[in-house]
DNA sequence: CATTATTGATAGCTTTACTATTATATTTGC
DNA sequence: GCAAATATAATAGTAAAGCTATCAATAATG
């Protein structure tokens, strides 16, 4: 398995890109530098004179392959949705019990990932902090419907549906799978955030050894889908 | 009550503001002409340039008021929180149900707003989609610890306070009352974004009467919450 | 009525975001 | 092995955004 992830390739919607990173030394270069330093200094302080310097390389280097900050974040977020989805899928391959399977399923989409490192050009620890901390951004703005046209979410869309179809399995009569499971990935996200930076808005830490953000979230799962 | 509403103020803590805007002619038409603006373009083509244009003033006077559009922007949030704090606390009281405290509780905060205009330098329905689509870029980045460190969020930490007290007296022993009530408010934005710009990640519309939204964040929390 | 505070008008500076041009290195086809 | 195509680096430059400074005009206040 570990074996047969490592052969695999996240795939991300071309409309992301003017030449696909993936295909060159430098490419990977700038997704690479793009998480570091992302995580760095935050998504607003993030620009490609400054990531160019990271990376050696230049700005106009880097236009040529992203029209603009804002693309490369958003192809960073659908690489993690990729990667997430492949997560996913080998977390339940074979898994009969439809409970396990849902349990399962919430503990990939909220876990959170210490280290991995199955992708040689891609620190997936740096990349989820970076996805969790400044997604929303990529996504929450004027230009995310003609994103959404040209198939640019459908790596998320995968992952909602998958659990959604599990959620289903369990009890075809909710009438909200996909609204749960979205608020469950963005709730994931967020609470997250809140832990580290605003503890008032959330519930404190239980004990060290557990996770509260999933715990909660599969307590939550599991009540609301009942009949 | 409508007539009591009319003559309370919301208060923002002062961090956030150099001059208080609510101090002043021009203050009042900064804020107004920001949640028309913002609503209008987006917080991303915001500019103090095009503020002062649309308000009749100038780029330099409106940096007296505010350090920069960041802080316009979380302005406008924390002022939002109070207004929803105001609502909630005229919903609940002295309703002794406590199911039915909660349920009202939820609707406050989960609801969408059509008209209001109890202030009449705020266009509330336009400010609640500005804070819908925009206020997780005000508060999600590097300068929420010290923001929050100046005790800008107290206004959503009341109102999740609030509904949190509800929760735990129906259910003393629900382990997780704010982070529930922190991902049913944030929940709510993000799924009112979803319905309109991303429909396949959250529930298709029911009946046209019913929001659908809101719906769905009751049912949840009440069967969360139950033992 | 003198002083103080507020706003407007204008200028300017730095950084960001992006494009264009040319030179150099590398790859590829033949 | 060499010409042609392609990729990258180096550099320059433009427009807008973000922000500060100065000073004059106006309004408020004591």
């Amino acid at each position: 398995m570990q074996q047969f992830l490592s052969n695999i390739q996240i795939k991300v919607n071309d409309y992301l890109f003017l030449k696909d990173p993936s295909s060159s030394e430098l490419g990977k270069r700038i997704i690479s530098g793009s998480v570091e330093l992302m995580h760095e200094i935050g998504f607003e302080a993030f620009t490609f004179k400054k990531l160019a310097k990271e990376i050696n390389s230049t700005e106009a280097s880097i236009y040529r392959y992203f029209e603009n900050k804002n693309k490369v974040l958003l192809y960073l977020t659908i690489w993690f949705w990729g990667w997430t989805e492949s997560k996913l899928v080998f977390a339940i391959t074979n898994v009969e019990d439809k409970e396990l399977k849902l349990k399962k399923a919430i503990t990939i989409i909220t876990e959170d990932v210490l280290e991995d490192r199955r992708f040689k050009d891609m620190n997936e620890r740096k990349l989820q902090k970076v996805v969790y901390d400044e997604s929303a951004k990529a996504y929450i703005n004027k230009l995310v419907d003609d994103e959404n046209k040209n198939g640019v979410f459908a790596n998320y869309k995968s992952v909602i549906q998958r659990v959604s179809d599990i959620i289903l399995e369990i009890n075809p009569d909710y009438p909200y799978p996909k609204m749960l499971v979205s608020t469950i990935i963005e709730g994931t996200h967020l609470q997250r955030f809140f832990v580290d930076h605003l503890p008032g808005l959330t519930s404190p830490k239980t004990n060290s050894d557990s996770d509260v953000v999933q715990e909660f979230f599969i307590d939550l799962a599991f009540k609301t889908i009942k009949t």
